[in-house]
DNA sequence: ATTATTATGTTATAATATTGCAATAGGAGA
DNA sequence: TCTCCTATTGCAATATTATAACATAATAAT
């Protein structure tokens, strides 16, 4: 076990349901705020990526949704999704063509994440000053980042330890 | 215009036909050396992956390789993507859902990518020790990173200065 | 030459995502 | 309240991206 301080809390063993219900506090009030319509299947999609700290594909949502009485054509998952993402309650993965919940919401922030190839949980960190090189490097072509993604494939600590058996 | 040295060619004017002229016979002598088969299909992917510093669709590339008379079914693009990618002659941008020829084969990189929303041209760039924060960030789960992905999406100096207008 | 490995041909289908249009609900102002 | 406008949802079809499965052919290894 690492002694840093944890900054992502996905790897973590914490109080899940507190964890769960203060985010949906959270983008209650922030769409409250923003008169942002947090209908009821955006919510319920938001809970569904709220249950685990794992991305999840939209078709998986549209099963979850249905087990649950929604509508299950694509465009009700996708447009949940879109929203969630448009106003950063989640965040799309893309090599996982999946979707996850932010671990920040509200907040102005550039992700990056850590996906356990092995037990697939997802771990949002901030990238913040972390692209120095990079950045500095798009401006020798007077490239402008808008938006940067970050995605660190690779093995979590409890897993790693099975590994070694 | 910037004054740093040009570390990504693909948004600096060069000659385009020596640039893609030793792209190949950097693959045709790696592959030799490796015992790899640069086999017509492949050789034919990596060429029009080369022709443009631009990620190209897989459906992009099976059009051009029926244009070009190869047979066209998926798995023909699928597979040499597969082999040029698994072998270090390209890489694939997720979020584009596309693929572009490495711009470093044949070296151990870690590669990052500035990809303009408007001419869609993908520079590579090396990211380096740009994740320092990120991975220090990662020690402090135990996570172990086994490989990042790192897309950059903006706008280019020329098409920049197009929207200006 | 025989065998094993690697690559290709071919068909079908899975998985992911979007479009278009009609119907409905929610909010703002008269 | 009523009307208008916009945002959201319902629904059907279809587009796009990717893989599975199995037969055949080419190449390499023995
Ligand atoms: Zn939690
Ligand atoms: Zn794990
Ligand atoms: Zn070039
Ligand atoms: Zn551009």
């Amino acid at each position: 076990m690492s002694d840093g301080k944890p900054i992502s809390i996905a790897f973590e063993q914490h109080d899940h349901n507190a964890c769960l219900g203060k985010a949906m506090q959270a983008a209650q009030g922030y769409c409250e705020e923003h008169k942002l319509q947090l209908t009821p299947a955006r919510r319920k999609v938001l809970e569904l990526l709220l249950q685990e700290h794992r991305a999840l594909g939209a078709y998986t949502i549209l099963d979850l949704l249905r087990e649950a009485g929604f509508n299950s054509q694509p465009p009700v998952a996708y447009r949940a999704l879109d929203f969630l993402v448009e106003n950063g309650f989640a965040h799309r993965i893309e090599r996982l063509n999946a979707f996850v919940a932010c671990a920040l919401p509200g907040t102005e922030h550039s992700p990056a994440f850590m996906i356990c190839r092995q037990c697939e949980t997802v771990a949002e960190t901030q990238s913040s000053e972390s692209n120095f090189n990079f950045s500095t490097t798009a401006d020798f072509s007077g490239f402008k980042i808008e938006q940067t993604i970050i995605e660190a494939k690779g093995v979590c600590n409890s897993c790693a330890e099975i590994e070694q058996l």
